[in-house]
DNA sequence: GAGTGGTCTAGACCACGCC
DNA sequence: GCGTGGTCTAGACCACTCG
């Protein structure tokens, strides 16, 4: 019953899908398995902790191994750069900036991702299109504060979250989801009448603990996100 | 230099985010970062091992471990019952079955998933409710021939999306998520304006390679979904 | 061919959390 | 207290893949 970590985590999840394990029993201990499969504790270890990863089995010290009674259920879905994303579909990516205008940062900004009233920010609208039909709209507002060289940028090579991708590859994101009607200047966007629902992207974006972006991303009529789990 | 492999993630991390290893850049051997932070290969190799699973990083045999060129960004939605996410938000539960036909598959849906056309399925329409609001709309179809025993429930006491938990734990999903404008039934429903934009989740759930069953949640309106990376 | 990551072993100590 | 998982060590062999 020799076996590598993956082939015990094939095997325990097996045995979960096929009812022999059901959601809220007992898993044997560590020790245990790593003597049924012939293996170390380690190699149990390692598939158990991956199992637990993935929200199937659920582990605490000293009560031990459970089966997730409502298996955690979570959907991975991609943030691509709407450039790739566009591409990988065989369609010509183009971008144009709508507007561009430095100001003090309105209220439900301020609030929104936690920046002094009226900091200095610069605001951008663009419109991104694959094979010249408009995709998705964006609406960026950058913290000046933070990230003064902004200024200095005309964003038409490089889309403004591609050029801030290159400046803060890393960072803290909030994400939010919504279904929105589009308004009228949206609607002239995306060619499509007022009131047309739009599935809207909002990314709170922070470096360090400081405010750095905001983006409303609106997506064409009948985008669609998919993903599989 | 002591460190667990938690110190080493974040240390490597912090290099990232702060510039000192830029995207592209390769990142020292194995042997070469356990002997620079007094450690063994394998606690090593467990940093890196996360980072990777995370996206920040790319390892190869060979070539070696680099940054990432674009980092591959991903956000995790929780995808949970939603009694559980009524619950949560300290709102009392409850759910409604509005409609119950055995019928035979429609087109689109033996094509959607994969099933025989007109092989018999129980299509359901739910009305879940926070503090007695509408909350989400359920529009659930199953697989009579997988799952038989669903003839006989009635979905009064335990939601559709509940009951087939029990039954199927786990299994393959596929997701997809749109904006759409609530129709006549949905809008009544919902207690909108028919068109009003409504964010709409479909599953698509097989089981050892067959179908199951297929949804379509439409949530309320101004429903938002959340998360961080 | 040779270098790098991938994985396993055998043994150990630790820390959390029930009882 | 004490059992269970969490992690580390020291050493080894393997497998992929680049040159």
């Amino acid at each position: 019953m020799t076996g590598t970590y993956r082939d015990i985590k094939a095997d325990i999840l097996r045995q979960i899908t096929r009812g022999a394990l059901t959601p809220g029993s007992q898993i044997a201990g560590e020790v245990e398995l790593a003597e049924h499969y012939g293996v170390t504790r380690v190699t149990v270890n390692r598939a158990l902790r991956e199992l637990a990863a993935e929200g199937i089995i659920e582990r605490r010290r000293k009560s031990g191994t459970r089966v997730r009674l409502s298996p955690l259920r979570q959907a991975r879905f991609d943030i691509p750069v709407v450039r790739h994303e566009v591409e990988e579909r065989g369609a010509a990516y183009s971008h144009a900036v709508l507007s561009r205008r430095e100001v003090p940062a309105p209220g439900w900004l301020a609030a929104q991702i936690g920046l002094a009233a009226n900091a200095p920010v610069l605001h951008l609208t663009c419109l991104h299109h694959a094979d010249g039909a408009p995709y998705q709209h964006e609406d960026r507002w950058i913290n000046l504060g933070q990230l003064p060289q902004a200024r200095g940028v005309d964003f038409a090579d490089l889309g403004p979250t591609e050029w801030l991708i290159a400046q803060i590859p890393f960072s803290e994101v909030e994400v939010g989801l919504t279904a929105e009607a589009a308004d009228a200047e949206l609607a002239a966007c995306m060619g499509c009448a007022p009131g047309t629902p739009l599935l809207q992207m909002e990314r709170a974006t922070r470096w360090e603990g400081q405010p750095v972006t905001f983006v409303r991303l609106s997506h064409h009529p009948g985008y669609r996100m998919t993903t599989r789990y």
